[in-house]
DNA sequence: GGATGTGAATGCATTCACAGCA
DNA sequence: TGCTGTGAATGCATTCACATCC
């Protein structure tokens, strides 16, 4: 199932988590159906854009009516693969580490953290969440035991790349990377990269940008 | 200064950071010199990418040798807006905000974090690496006091557009949005949103596919 | 010889615009 | 009439390829 008809362009699967969120939120308002002109402006795209996403994927609009909110619900779920619960485990067990084993919002999403693991001895034991944090020589077998399918990264950047070959020996499929290097990985294995820093630095230039135009800032070297 | 040839399309931006980055790694290996095509590599891209991307600010690279590392930093920085010291807040001091409040690589990029905010009582006086949680009350105040230009919404979904709103009224003219809501500013206040359910949803999205391609998974509905 | 900077060509993604259906 | 699904047209971003310079 989920056959996307030739090729999806990424851009519009990554819109699909979007849909998908604002769907919920409708859900939550009891609305049964939306077209895509009004799910494109709550989101501030255009309505042939919706249009032209979510028929990647077949049709489940309906002509004079528009898209019902929990069919397409259910069908975002299967196309993104959260139909079913989605084993994650997750490395690194700082500051940011424990604050992702406590996101909550991850399982209401069809995600279960399944393990936490970290190389420092002196965190092993600790509890996270409903977790314990476990060395990583425990990596390989917790990943078969468990299926997990997906690793969280949250280590420091000259350890991502070591952590990213330990996950790919046990198995894991996907990597979603909060240390700001790039890891490499078979091309079986994906990789998403989140880097905060270069975030901000994006909105720092945005700012600039404005203040410039504006001719608010004087030129300084 | 920092003027942009023309317009610059919004995935150049993107990847200035990565130069940065690799960069910053150039220089501490004592690499004092480096061609597109090598920095290229480094990051999977094409040197003719590397090329462009740095072209449309400007000419600095030397033909037959290539960009030299150090200037290259200092240029990309003034282009990033962080050669000066950019103060930033944090809205939020549940699990996440106090990650990110002790998140020390913000620091090494340029960014400040001046202050730190949540309007669950509970927290305020609450001590968060060296700043102590304040009350929204408070907000627009310390805004204008420190000159603090970003802000970082570390709050949950359903707050996050009062928030947001506030930030805006205190003056702040970019926000780092970690709740998964569309937030709606004036034109003039930028906002990048983090989602990262969105993140690990991709990732499934990837993984699914690889797996059928391979056929390594049954056709299930 | 080795590398940059850049117009021209290509390749994608978005938008348009409309036929067709409820 | 209202809205979807989709080829065709447009608009961007990437890549090519080469003149230019160290």
């Amino acid at each position: 199932m989920t056959p996307p008809r030739s090729e999806v362009p990424e851009p519009a699967v990554r819109r699909l988590s979007l849909y998908l969120r604002q769907l919920e939120a409708l859900k939550l308002k009891q609305v049964t159906t939306i077209s895509s002109r009004r799910l494109a402006d709550s989101l501030d795209l255009t309505d042939a854009q919706v249009r032209k996403d979510l028929a990647y994927f077949g049709q489940f609009g309906r002509p004079g009516v528009g898209y019902e909110v929990i069919p397409l619900i259910t069908r975002l779920r299967q196309i993104l693969g959260t139909d079913r619960v989605i084993r994650t485990i997750l490395i690194g067990a700082g500051n940011l580490g424990s604050a992702l084993a406590s996101y909550h919002r991850f399982a209401t999403k069809g995600f279960e953290m399944v393990g936490v693991f970290d190389s420092d001895p002196a965190r092993n034991g600790e509890q996270m969440g409903h977790l314990t944090v476990q060395p990583m020589a425990q990596l390989n077998r917790a990943v078969r035991d468990s299926g997990a399918r997906l690793a969280i990264m949250a280590v420091p950047a000259d350890a991502a790349q070591s952590v990213a070959d330990q996950l790919v020996k046990a198995g894991v499929r996907g990597i979603l990377n909060f240390a700001p290097v790039r890891v490499t990985t078979p091309d079986d294995v994906t990789v998403h990269d989140i880097d905060m820093s270069a975030e901000l630095e994006q909105l720092s230039f945005r700012v600039n940008m404005t203040d410039v135009s504006d001719n608010t800032r004087s030129k300084a070297v």
